[in-house]
RNA sequence: CGGGGUGUAGUAUACCGGCAGUACGCAUGCAUGGGGUGCAUGUAGACCGGGUUCAAUUCCCGGCACCCCGACCA
């Protein structure tokens, strides 16, 4: 892609409303606009990142056995009703012309629930995961922080139905698999714990993954043997030891960001809705529930938090929106950069081409360091005397010129 | 929802009870081409409503929006 087609620009300053690190250079970087208080557009480099992420999950939640759907965004009323879940203050309250009370869904337990009791009807018809990527709407009293607490935001929910707890234990565990899988291939696994947190309306207890970032809203103390943490609101109900192998917490506080979670829900939404299967002796039973969340636009959100450095972004090159980004930085460069594009692109490697002539080559590279693609190349004058091109990771400091050819090697 | 703060050009900001300034951007031209390049010319602005005053962008009140701290947080 060319640079000069993309219709956004790189911003100079920093917008004075944002203070989070991933909201500055999101917006400077053109990745995203802030419409209102926690509510952003997603702008072609943004939404090339956002759509990355989303198919990370969907390989990996595929793999597990989830089938994907799209339910509504609009609700009536009455399901909230039913769970007794109307008087949440996050939900955001509308009408149809007629007058027929609708909420904006904030989580899809009324409408998944009541959808899969028209098909489920035997222990054959179990185990069952479902999942969508989908936008919630939250009412929040405070957004903040960028994207990372939004009155809308992108969402992965995955809901599983089992014939009895065991089965679900299975699930759960795998799905704890999954999710380490997904941050893993993200690139922020290394920075993401398994946290045992509080269960808010669902369940007593639930299981966060949060990511470690200043700008996170949560605090947790981690285990000073295994890979896993605990939320500061159950911190005393562990009695200060670790949930797993119950040895003392880090009595060191770290500020974190919920980026999923998993909900035992047992037959919280089962009972509600009567959602129940027949076992082999015909007896009819309760449906047992899981839900598993992944904030899609929170995760890009943590991912720029913790790979970033004074100059802007650096994307990990699983969810970058472009692999190569060539810089040009003379006239006579850019038919060369068009051919190592070509080149490139042969081997499907997805470029971002710095074709902007009104633009001096300082301007590119902070550009470049802002944007944070993974590789830089440099064409010039001077690279084309030497017959090479130049390259640097974004995440290192030094260049190297090299071949085409060798520089292609890279990616095989 | 409690507390605090801020609203000035596209962006970031300055000053001020009496013609609103700077930088970047944008436009035009020339010069440039390895870390936000130089010069010139141009472009564009006081959140909304009310009050005080001869005069309000400035002071006061109300609203709205946004930010921060807290509370809340599928």
């Amino acid at each position: 892609m060319l640079q000069s087609k993309i219709f956004t620009k790189t911003l100079r300053d920093s917008p004075k409303d944002e203070t989070s690190k991933n909201a500055q250079y999101l917006i400077r970087g053109g990745f995203v606009d802030k419409l209102m208080a926690g509510v952003y557009s997603y702008l072609p480099l943004g939404l090339r990142v956002l759509k990355r992420i989303e198919n990370i999950i969907r390989e990996e939640i595929n793999a597990a056995g989830g089938q994907e759907i799209f339910m509504p965004a609009i609700h009536p009323i009455e399901n909230y009703t039913t769970t007794g879940r109307e008087a949440i203050d996050v939900l955001f309250h509308t009408e149809t012309q007629t007058g027929h009370r609708i909420v904006l869904g904030q989580s899809h337990e009324e409408v998944i629930v009541p959808l899969v009791k028209k098909f489920i009807e035997s222990y054959r018809d179990l185990p069952l995961a479902v999942y969508q990527i989908q936008t919630k709407f939250r009412n929040e009293l405070r957004p903040k922080s960028g994207i990372f607490r939004g009155r809308e935001f992108l969402m992965k929910d995955l809901y599983s139905f089992h014939a009895d707890e065991d089965d679900f234990d299975r699930y759960y565990k795998t799905i704890q698999q999954v999710y380490k899988k997904i941050f893993d291939r993200a690139g922020i696994g290394s920075a993401t714990v398994r946290t045992f947190a509080s269960g808010g309306t669902f369940s007593k207890y639930s299981l966060e993954f949060q990511t470690i970032t200043d700008a996170g809203e949560d605090t947790i103390f981690l285990c000073e043997r295994c890979s896993v943490a605990v939320n500061d609101e159950v911190k005393d109900d562990c009695k200060n030891t670790c949930p797993e192998c119950k040895k003392p917490l880090s009595h060191e506080p770290k500020k974190s960001i919920e980026v999923g979670n998993i909900f035992p829900l047992k037959t919280r939404f089962s009972d509600a809705f009567n959602l129940s299967y027949k076992d082999p002796d015909g007896k009819q039973k309760p449906v047992i529930m899981g839900c598993y969340g992944i904030g899609v636009t929170r995760l890009m959100g943590a991912i720029a938090e913790v790979h970033s450095d004074e100059h802007g972004i650096i994307w990990p090159e699983s969810v970058a929106p472009f692999l190569v980004h060539i810089l040009p930085l003379s006239k006579a460069a850019i038919p060369e950069a068009k051919r190592v594009e070509l080149s490139l692109a042969e081997k499907s490697i997805p470029v971002l081409l710095d074709d902007r002539e009104d633009k001096s080559a300082g301007e590119k590279f902070s550009d470049a360091d802002l944007i944070g693609i993974p590789w830089r190349v440099v064409i010039s004058d001077n690279t084309i005397k030497k017959e090479g091109i130049e390259v640097k990771k974004r995440s290192e400091r030094e260049a190297k010129i090299m071949s085409v050819e060798e520089f292609l090697d890279q990616f095989l």
